[in-house]
DNA sequence: TTTACTATTACGTTATACGATGTAACGTTG
DNA sequence: CAACGTTACATCGTATAACGTAATAGTAAA
């Protein structure tokens, strides 16, 4: 089966991030950074974050000031969950292969 | 450490199938196709097998039919190892996050 | 001779990188 | 307290290049 829709790294990081609990995108990026160390940049994070929303995997709440909280849907989740699974699936053979597994 | 290098998916999937042995194009796709069911275009394969020449993680051996094998350099090899435990480290979170671990 | 193998090339789409811009809130120092 | 700098938070714009799809083409095999 061809793979549709291939969200890639930055993507998949805020799909996790959302995971824990629902963050505004400062946050998210903070998050990232302590986790990962890896820094998006604002075009980079609220790119992504626009076409998740856009697909449905992650919705907006409202709130009282500018900050604009995130949350994964239900879609979301199960896409996230798939995805992780197909990529473990893909780092374990790699492993493998390399020797380190 | 910012990430630099953008290698996404297809490029992972080849680095994984030449870490098992070398392989030409077809063979590469062939590979990916069995173990993953992802089926890549040749556009986006020889694309990124290019790509992945030009950066130094694989080259090409000389061979008297029209295949063009490539094999995973030694560079190649670390880029793999440390994308794949950077992945890993990703993917590891979101299960714990998706409370799946 | 038709199908499978093998590769190249071109083109459009779009995610990502990078950065400029803007505003609000907060803290600090004179 | 006023002025200043800094952090928090987001939007928008553009360039690059990876990816998807497909057209082309030649050789080997069935």
């Amino acid at each position: 089966m061809v793979k549709k829709n291939r969200f890639s790294e930055p993507s998949l990081l805020i799909l996790i991030s959302l995971a824990e609990k629902k963050r505004h995108g400062y946050a998210i990026m903070e998050d990232i950074e302590k986790n990962y160390d890896i820094k998006l940049g604002p075009g980079t994070l609220y790119g992504a974050i626009s076409r998740l929303e856009k697909a449905g995997y992650i919705s907006v709440l409202e709130s009282q000031d500018r900050k604009k909280p995130y949350k994964l849907t239900e879609e979301g989740q199960i896409y996230l969950t798939e995805q992780i699974k197909e990529i473990q699936k893909v780092t374990s053979l790699g492993m493998k292969r390399l020797g380190l597994a």
